[in-house]
DNA sequence: CGTGTCGCGTAC
DNA sequence: GACGTACGCGACACGG
């Protein structure tokens, strides 16, 4: 079984940290000074959080000179005494010590670093492994297999491989690495002119320092002298940093030994005491422990629990979730999968004898499973080369659909909390060890009940929100939609798309020189330099230094934003200025820069998430990075289309609807003038401005077309005249005319817009094309400014919503067709209106018929619906 | 420090 | 008194 464990904490080193990382005005209502004691608390917590280890102690150095020092005067001879304000918080810290049950040592004429490696020593002696606690490099040395470091500031485990991979040295050569390079920290001296690097070659050359002494003869002539001349030093260095594991104690481990934790009430009045409210533990208890069977590694009730033909719930632990970031799209290994029936709940690990009948079940097809996030999940089991088959149900994307502005981002707790009205074990609640980064490794029963409750959960979900998906009539377009599209998406996540790295470096290298040739420029104008990212003192620099109008305030101040900048640009250098640098550090800060940074190593290539459940009118989302906004309108920002490519060989074929949009509007309101434009493919903007304006088509010209074209966008968003006379820079009065002769001429459009509008009232929601649902609680509201609001969605989201319905439909067609005829080109993008695929040479002509087919053809629609496809070697280049 | 909010800018 | 859907950057405020 597992072994019990003692924690240490290296008390000093977490009081020191957390009084110099916390501001010192953080203080009680009394001015009592809180900082360290405060971060103290918040630390101690996170180590923690959940766990129970069998011993714990918390260290400190104790008051006055060690051994240490008799031995060399200069031992951190630099450090000033402590500051009265962090002594004055010692003894809050020892309280809130004390209130969680932990002993407190303190050994006169030892330092903690000792008198933690004794009772390290101690501990292994009768096998209890150790967890030390500090930010502190100096354990390093005893570090081994039952004996971790974790520095919880930093959120890192280190075991001896890491230390290693960090150092570049092993733990027991640590000692002569520190006697080499010495420590700033503690005044300990080192051989000057010996770094990390050099020391850690040394050591790996010769082993130890007694073995490089003995080859010094081999060494360069300069390390030669430098350690022939410190030889002394190091040694002395060297005795410095040894730790001495051999400090006497009056007590056992067994006075280590912590209770259970019951009673809290000491802490929490200390707590309210000391104003921590955010510490205060919450009282939240896990209810569904006790509701069913649960077994690890177990074949014979894992055997017995896939054989039932339910629908089972199941979670898979993927090392990304064991090391979290940002993106799922770096996952490597499968470390175990949780199944669940109604009342017992399995997890299995990879290495364990039950296995290969897990495997197998995943790829049967009618084995029918719910999961949370088929996308990611389908993708992870891809790339541990496991097929997974007979998914029948995703609760994230059931939610979703359920209610998409509900338990945003709709995780599994929020959906568990609505659904089953119980709370879900968090994450860091089951770590084993205190530790964010490797949570799970450490404690196969922990990371086997976490995953097993989600399973468990998953399955008690599965008939609920069926249930709820049929009585909103959604039971379609879960099925039809969005199940088969999450592994399209996947694919399209694994195949993600390629980018000159090298030109985007160039390009954000220029961009830079010109930013701050411009910078200079500015602050000439303004007379010294300042942030010009921020906008609070741009704004003290425009508005009140150099006396320029205010044109509009935001909340908090006065506006910088482009649209005021641009008023002020025709009289003003420095506005001008401004809007160029603005523009170029855009470009730098949010793509050049982030794209670069989003290049995997291991392909080359930028694979973005593509999120079916972000967008509330059901627009896919790309995020990590978004290049659903990659720029295109600016010349600079052409240039970065420019630098994603096809990979050699390819082709980037990219095919956009044309007016996807109004032709969607056209097909709901049946507006015979729309209709009409679209059946002739007229050039509906030239039309709109010809009936705004009252002329024939012919005489359009192109400043009235526009006016057309921004019309034409202001009936999909529901704007009013305030708004388009924004837009279009006219008075309110002048917008409302032109509003007014829309709607004279797209009388059906009115029509629609208020038919809907008006059964969304009635009923609380709309829906799109394919039957997608949104509710709309902002209608009810009796806040004008908000019903309006609720007025302008219930437009724009059939509309939208429905569009992205036809892009879907269509992504799932061209996916099919594309394995169907075992084709090499993939689908790498979706831009909401327009699809980008990297094709193999010899298939762009073929892959263009492909695409216009299944965009044309989709939804069957009343107006016919056209695409516009170009290829090139770039994105650019294919528009 | 870690996190949330704001202002701003990018796309369709 | 606002133009629909988003993401994400840097600055800044706050926590107690």
């Amino acid at each position: 079984m597992t072994k019990k464990r003692l924690i240490l904490v290296d008390g000093s080193s977490l009081l020191y940290r957390a009084f110099f990382g916390l501001p010192q005005s953080l203080s009680t209502t009394s001015g009592i000074p809180t900082n360290a004691t405060f971060g103290f608390a918040q630390m101690f917590h996170k180590i923690l959080s959940g766990k129970t280890p069998s011993y714990g102690a918390v260290v400190f150095d104790a008051p006055g000179p060690t051994f240490r020092h008799e031995r060399f005067a200069e031992y951190k001879s630099q450090r000033p005494p402590m500051a009265q304000e962090l002594r004055t918080q010692v003894p809050w810290v020892d309280r809130v010590v004390s209130a969680q049950g932990f002993p407190i040592l303190r050994v006169d004429g030892y330092e903690a670093d000792d008198v933690i490696a004794t009772l390290t020593r101690v501990a292994l002696e009768q096998s209890v492994e150790v967890h030390i606690v500090s930010g502190d490099k100096d354990f390093v040395p005893l570090l081994q297999a039952d004996v971790r470091m974790v520095d919880t500031m930093r959120d890192v485990t280190y075991d001896p491989e890491l230390a290693k991979k960090k150092w570049g040295v092993s733990p027991d050569q640590f000692c002569d690495f520190l006697a080499l390079v010495g420590d700033k920290v503690d005044n300990v001296p080192g051989v000057p002119g010996i770094g990390q690097k050099g020391a850690a070659k040394l050591l790996s050359n010769y082993g130890t320092l007694e073995s490089v002494f003995e080859h010094i003869n081999d060494l360069s002539a300069r390390q030669k002298g430098a350690l022939t001349e410190h030889r002394e030093q190091a040694q002395l260095s060297r005795n410095l940093v040894t730790l001495d594991d051999h400090v006497p104690l009056d007590f056992d481990l067994s006075a280590l030994e912590l209770a259970s934790p019951s009673d809290t009430a000491p802490l929490t009045e200390l707590y309210r005491e000391l104003e921590f409210f955010s510490l205060l533990p919450e009282s939240e208890t896990l209810a569904t422990e006790t509701e069913y069977e649960f077994a690890v590694n177990d074949s014979e009730f894992c055997r017995t629990l896939l054989a039932e033909s339910d629908v089972l719930g199941f979670f898979p632990i993927f090392e990304s979730a064991v090391k979290p970031t940002k993106s799922s799209t770096d996952s490597t290994g499968l470390l175990g999968v949780a199944v669940a029936g109604s009342s017992r709940s399995v997890y299995i690990e990879e290495d364990a004898a039950a296995w290969a009948v897990v495997q197998s079940w995943l790829q049967r097809s009618e084995a029918k499973k719910i999961v949370h996030n088929l996308r990611d999940t389908w993708t992870e089991f891809q790339r541990a080369g496991v097929e997974l088959r007979g998914v029948v149900a995703d609760a994230q994307l059931a939610s979703f659909l359920i209610d998409p502005t509900k338990n945003i981002p709709h995780r599994l707790d929020q959906i568990a909390r609505e659904f089953l009205q119980k709370p879900l074990r968090a994450r860091k609640t089951v770590t084993a060890d205190g530790t964010q980064d490797d949570p799970f490794t450490a404690d196969t029963d922990a990371v086997g009940r976490f995953a097993s409750e989600r399973a468990w959960v998953l399955q008690q979900l599965h008939s609920i929100l069926d249930e709820r998906l049929i009585e909103s009539g959604q039971r379609a377009v879960m099925d039809n939609i969005s199940m088969p599209l999450a592994s399209v998406l996947g694919r399209m996540q694994l195949a993600g798309i390629a980018v000159d790295r090298q030109d985007l470096r160039e390009m954000g290298a220029e961009f830079e020189s010109r930013q701050r040739t411009i910078a200079h420029q500015i602050y000439e104008i303004a007379g010294h330099e300042f942030n010009l990212a921020s906008t609070k003192q741009l704004a003290t620099v425009l508005f009140e230094e150099l006396g320029l109008p205010v044109i509009k305030k935001t909340k908090t101040g006065y506006s910088t934003a482009a649209e005021v900048l641009e008023r002020l640009a025709a009289k003003h250098e420095i506005a001008r200025l401004i809007i160029r640098w603005r523009a170029l550090t855009k470009l730098l800060t949010t793509y050049t820069r982030v794209l670069e940074d989003s290049i995997r190593p291991e392909t080359g290539r930028i694979h973005c998430r593509f999120q079916q459940t972000a967008g509330a009118s059901g627009r896919l989302i790309t995020t990590d990075p978004d290049l659903q906004r990659t720029p295109i309108r600016s010349e600079d920002g052409k240039r970065i289309r420019q630098a994603f490519v096809a990979s050699p060989g390819h082709e980037l074929v990219s095919a956009d609807w044309s007016q996807i949009e109004l032709r969607v509007l056209a097909h709901f309101s049946e507006d015979e003038l729309l209709l009409d434009s679209f059946a002739r493919d007229l050039d509906v903007h030239r039309r709109t401005a010809a009936e705004i304006f009252g002329v024939s088509a012919g005489a359009v010209s192109a400043e009235q077309r526009n006016v057309g074209k921004t019309v034409n966008f202001a009936t999909i968003y529901g704007q009013g005249p305030t708004a388009l006379g924004q837009s279009l820079g006219l008075p309110r009065g002048e917008a409302k005319k032109l509003i007014d002769r829309y709607f004279s001429a797209y009388f059906g459009v009115r029509a629609w817009l208020d038919q809907t509008v008006e059964e969304a009232h009635l009923r609380g929601y709309v829906t799109t094309l394919a039957g997608r649902r949104r509710y709309i609680p902002e209608l009810s509201n009796k806040n004008t400014t908000d019903r309006a609001y609720g007025e302008r969605i219930a437009a724009n989201t059939p509309i939208q919503g429905s569009a992205a319905d036809l892009c879907k439909m269509a992504m799932l067609d061209i996916d099919q067709k594309l394995r169907e005829q075992k084709l090499g080109a993939r689908m790498v993008l979706q831009v909401h209106d327009e699809l980008v695929f990297e094709v193999p040479t010899a298939e762009v002509a073929s892959i263009v018929e492909l695409a216009r087919e299944s965009m044309e053809t989709a939804g069957n629609l009343r107006v016919p619906l056209k695409v516009d496809i170009g290829a090139g070697p770039t994105w650019l280049a294919a528009h």
